[in-house]
DNA sequence: TCCTGTGAACTTCTTCACAGCC
DNA sequence: GGCTGTGAAGAAGTTCACAGGA
C-alpha cells in the first residue's frame, strides 16, 4: 500500500484576504441574525453581559460555533467574563448591514404577499416593505399592511425613486420567471423566491429560494423513516403499498 | 513540545451502516423534492428519458450532484442513455416517502396560516392540510383553502382521529412555545416552525425553521458586501453613516 | 478561575475525473 | 461515443480542546 499523497491546492497564502471583514461564511451569516434576535431579548431582560454558553443555549446551538462565529467579526469579547450585549449586538448588525434599513419591494400580493407585507418582526431588523406590486385590478389600490397595492408597471419607478435592491417574489409559478426579468431589468439585485421555479438571472443577481412544500417533504422523509424504525422492519422490501397513516401512533 | 494525541473515535467499522437505503445524506433529501418537481415537468412535456446534465439545468445544481445524489437512491440510470423520466420519478417519491400523503395541522389561522392553507402545490407533493386550527373565536368555523377553522382544543383529537404526525407553527411568537408544548403532547413529532423562536422540543420531536426575516437579512448582507466593493472602499473604517441607498443604483 | 479566541481534528458536502457499461 | 456511478480530491462547516488574557 503506497498511500502516496497529491500536494494539496490552496495553500497560496501570497494574497490572504487582507483581514477580518473580508467576507463571513455563509454559515456564520445565516446565524448571525439569530444572534441578534437572542441578544435583543437579553437586552430587553436588562441583562448587561452573556458567555458564548449563554447565548449558544438561547439559540439554540453549540456553544464553540457561537465563539468561531462571533470571531469572524472581530474580538469583541472579554475572556473571563463574556460578551457586553448591547456592544456585540451593535457590532452583529454592523457586520449584518443593519445600521441601515433595507427597502424591500414585494410583488404578488395574494395570500403569501399579504402574509408578508402584514408580517411584525420586520422592521426591528432592518427591513422596511417600501411597496407591494400586483397585476390584478381588484388588488391595486387596496391596502396591506399599510401600504397601497400599486400596479407591476410601477415597478421600474418604484425601485429607481425608493432606491430598493432587494425584492420578495411571492406571484403564482407560471409569471415568476417573467417578473424575475422585470425585476432584474428594473435593477433588483437581490431576489427572495417563494414560487417553486428555478430562476434564470444574471450573476449579479442573487436569488434566495424559499420552498414551503420542500421543508415539510424533508419533515416527511424523516417521518417516514421513524416509521420503518419503528417496529415494521417487516415491510422493507420494495414498493409496498402505503402503510396507511395509523401506523404513526 | 509533546503533541499528544487523543485516539480517535469513529473507527469502529465494526458495525457499518448495512447498505445503501440507510440514511440518505440531509443535503441530498433536501433536493430531491427539487428533482422531483424538474421530472414531473419533463414527464408532462412528454419527454421519456433525461440525462443527468438535462435534470442538473433544470434544476439549477451542478451534473455531478445530481449523480451522487441520485446513486444514494439506488442505479435508477442506463448508461450512455440517462435515467427513464417515470421510473426514476417514482423511485425518488419513494425514496422520500411519498408514496403515501402526509395529513398536516397547522396551527395559526393567521395571514400566514391561512396563505400555507391555500396554497396550491401542496397536494401533489404529497401533502395534505387536514386541519386548521386557531385560538380566536372570530376565525373558528371560518374555512380557508377549503378547510374549516377549528379550535386549539381539538388538537390532541384531531392529531388522534387523522394520524397526523407533522404540524406547521404559524402563530405569534409569544405563544409559539406553549403551542409546541400542545403539539408534542398530542403526539405530533415534526413541526415546521415559522415563529422566530427556538423551541424547546423532546429529542424524538424534529423542528425545521422557516424564518422569513433572516432570508432577507441574509440578502441585505451581501447587498451590503456590494455596495461596499462598488466603488466607494473609501469609506471604510468604523461606524459610519448609513450611505443612503441611492449609490445601490 | 473563568471564558474567549483559535489551531487542528473531524465531519459533511461538493466537485472532479474516469472506469465501466450501454 | 455517451452517460452513469463512484473513488478520491477539495472545500466548507462543525466541534474539540487548550493556550492565554482578564
Amino acid at each position: 500500500m503506497t498511500l502516496l499523497r497529491t500536494p494539496r491546492l490552496g495553500d497560496t497564502a501570497a494574497h490572504e484576504p487582507t483581514q477580518e471583514q473580508r467576507g463571513i461564511p455563509d454559515a456564520t451569516v445565516a446565524r448571525l441574525p439569530l444572534y441578534l434576535r437572542v441578544l435583543t431579548t437579553f437586552a430587553d431582560a436588562g441583562t448587561a453581559t452573556c458567555s458564548s454558553v449563554e447565548l449558544a443555549e438561547a439559540a439554540g446551538v453549540n456553544p464553540a460555533k457561537v465563539r468561531k462565529d462571533l470571531s469572524h467579526l472581530g474580538s469583541y469579547g472579554t475572556r473571563g467574563v463574556g460578551y457586553d450585549v448591547e456592544y456585540l449586538r451593535y457590532q452583529i448588525a454592523r457586520g449584518l448591514g443593519q445600521t441601515q434599513t433595507w427597502d424591500v419591494v414585494i410583488v404578488g400580493a395574494g395570500n403569501l404577499g399579504s402574509a408578508l407585507s402584514t408580517y411584525q418582526g420586520f422592521s426591528s431588523r432592518g427591513i422596511r416593505i417600501a411597496a407591494v406590486l400586483d397585476t390584478d385590478p381588484a388588488r391595486i389600490g387596496t391596502r396591506v399592511g399599510g401600504v397601497e397595492v400599486e400596479p407591476i408597471g410601477s415597478l421600474a419607478a418604484v425601485v429607481r425613486e425608493r432606491g430598493i435592491a432587494i425584492a420578495v417574489l411571492a406571484t403564482p409559478t407560471e409569471v415568476a420567471q417573467d417578473v424575475a426579468d422585470l425585476l432584474v431589468d428594473a435593477g433588483v439585485t437581490s431576489i427572495l423566491n417563494f414560487a417553486p421555479a428555478v430562476l434564470q438571472v444574471p450573476d449579479h443577481v442573487q436569488v434566495r429560494k424559499v420552498d414551503l412544500s420542500v421543508e415539510l417533504q424533508i419533515l416527511a422523509y424523516h417521518e417516514q423513516r421513524k416509521s420503518e424504525s419503528d417496529g415494521d422492519l417487516a415491510a422493507w422490501t420494495s414498493g409496498r403499498p402505503a402503510p396507511a397513516q395509523e401506523v404513526l401512533r
